[in-house]
DNA sequence: TCTGGGGTCCTAGGACCC
DNA sequence: TCTGGGGTCCTAGGACCC
């Protein structure tokens, strides 16, 4: 194969790597005996978790998806085999994917746990985009035992519908004049970047297929959808400059954690203990990334499913438990309207990296100690002045409340700097 | 057996400043 | 004499993704 072919002139190579039903995989990795059998990962319907968060393609077969409630699954699936997810494993299973891709090009940026973007425009030595694509296929299938399916594009959004083309295990190409027979029949929905809402939008402006986005008129587009009717339209038509980026996955926003309670509650004891615990969770993983917070939210989601976020923008950064706590429990009390709870959050935003945050107050120390300088400076001049440091208060024991006409020189001098 | 938990980005209004 | 327009920060909510 001529490999110089493949790699354009002007323009990128982007690899999109999607593992298939990632959590299930994982198990069935972990334990053979589970392939092949309609398996699906949820929380305990016992809790109010009982969701499905992944399911294997043998179930999905049956009809099951991602969300339903475990209860319908199982209706639709009698066979499916329930486990309760094991993030610690998922998280071990994704480190080495990613080791695998990092082998062929650092320009890796992980979007989540089971997938990422690469740009392998650099990669010409290492042979052409589909061979590579097969050798990291190959690689994740026989070292790890899992499946994933990959995109090639030229950019980050049409990698993205490529990997989805195929599942599971598939290797698809889409190249921009392919655009009219593979991606712009495809229905709005499956869009990404396309949910429930805007779906709903556009299908009432006729618009039914990605194509008929593409050639929609942009003025219009713009007005109906803001910024966001301009990027979708430009990505329908295979426009994306964004950079596959490494240092992302670094660069986080905010931390938070959130728990469904098993009950519906207005017991406020049990409520600062579940907001307690939240924020000693959300201090644990800010220790992790050594960063610290400006700003805590506090999210309360009511019986009916009403949610609520409050937040408040801090004085100073803070990182410890305690901290959090006690602004979780002030937006609390200001803002509960004493309705039964179903869901407490808590979140630390504004985050900025401790290392920083040391720096730049040891720069306001440094202000600070200039300040002093200057002062001491001041001090010594008059004290050269007046033979005395006026600093020391003089006082006449018998008027103390008089001041003395050195202490007002003194006092203008000083004003004066 | 009604709908989890982790995020990002965008919008919009009000306060405040110039 | 009675009120413009731009910019930034803060807060809350919503859409979307996995």
């Amino acid at each position: 194969m001529i490999v110089s072919k493949w790699y354009p002139k002007n323009g990128r190579v982007i690899f999109h790597v999607d593992m298939n039903s990632f959590y299930a995989s994982v198990e069935m990795a972990f334990d053979p005996s589970l392939k092949g059998k309609p398996l699906a990962i949820a929380g305990n319907p016992e809790e109010r978790r009982g969701i499905v968060v992944t399911s294997s393609y043998e179930a999905r077969k049956y009809g099951v998806k991602t969300t339903m409630p475990v209860g319908e699954a199982k209706r639709l699936c009698p066979d499916l085999l329930v486990m309760r997810p094991n993030f610690e494993r998922y998280r071990t299973a994704s480190k080495e994917m990613f080791k695998i891709l990092s082998d062929v090009t650092d320009l890796v940026q992980p979007v989540s746990i089971d997938e990422g973007y690469m740009d392998i425009t650099g990669c010409a030595e290492q042979g052409s985009p589909p061979e590579i694509a097969e050798t990291i296929q190959k690689r994740i299938y026989e070292e790890l035992d899992l499946p994933c399916s990959i995109g090639i594009a030229p950019n980050k959004f049409l990698a993205k519908m490529a990997s989805d083309m195929k599942k599971p295990m598939g290797i698809t190409i889409l190249r921009k004049r392919e655009l009219p027979q593979k991606l712009w029949p495809l229905p709005i929905e499956d869009m990404y970047g396309v949910g429930a809402k805007t779906a709903e939008k556009l299908r009432k402006l006729n618009i039914e297929t990605i194509g008929d986005l593409a050639e929609y008129a942009a003025s219009d587009l713009k007005r109906i959808l803001g910024i966001n009717g301009e990027r979708l339209q430009n990505r329908a038509n295979g426009i994306d400059q964004r950079p596959v980026d490494p240092e992302a996955v670094h660069e986080f926003k905010s931390i938070g954690t959130s728990t469904t309670l098993p009950h519906d509650t207005t017991d406020e004891t049990e409520i600062r203990s579940v907001l307690r615990r939240l924020s000693k969770k959300v201090e644990a993983r800010m220790k992790n990334k050594r960063v610290l917070a400006k700003n805590v939210q506090l999210m309360i989601r009511y019986h009916d499913r009403k949610t609520v976020t409050r937040s408040r923008q801090l004085p100073e950064f803070i990182h410890t438990a305690d901290e959090l706590f006690n602004y979780a429990i002030i937006l609390f009390d200001e803002h509960w309207n004493q309705v039964p709870i179903r869901l407490l959050g808590v979140t630390a935003q504004d985050l900025a990296e401790k290392s920083e945050v040391t720096q730049q107050l040891d720069l306001f120390h440094y202000e600070e100690h200039a300040e002093k300088e200057k002062l001491y400076d001041v001090v010594s001049q008059l004290t050269d002045k007046y033979g005395t440091n006026p600093f020391i208060k003089l006082q006449n024991p018998s008027q103390p409340n008089v001041t003395t006409s050195f202490q007002k020189d003194f006092l203008d001098d000083f004003k004066k700097d």
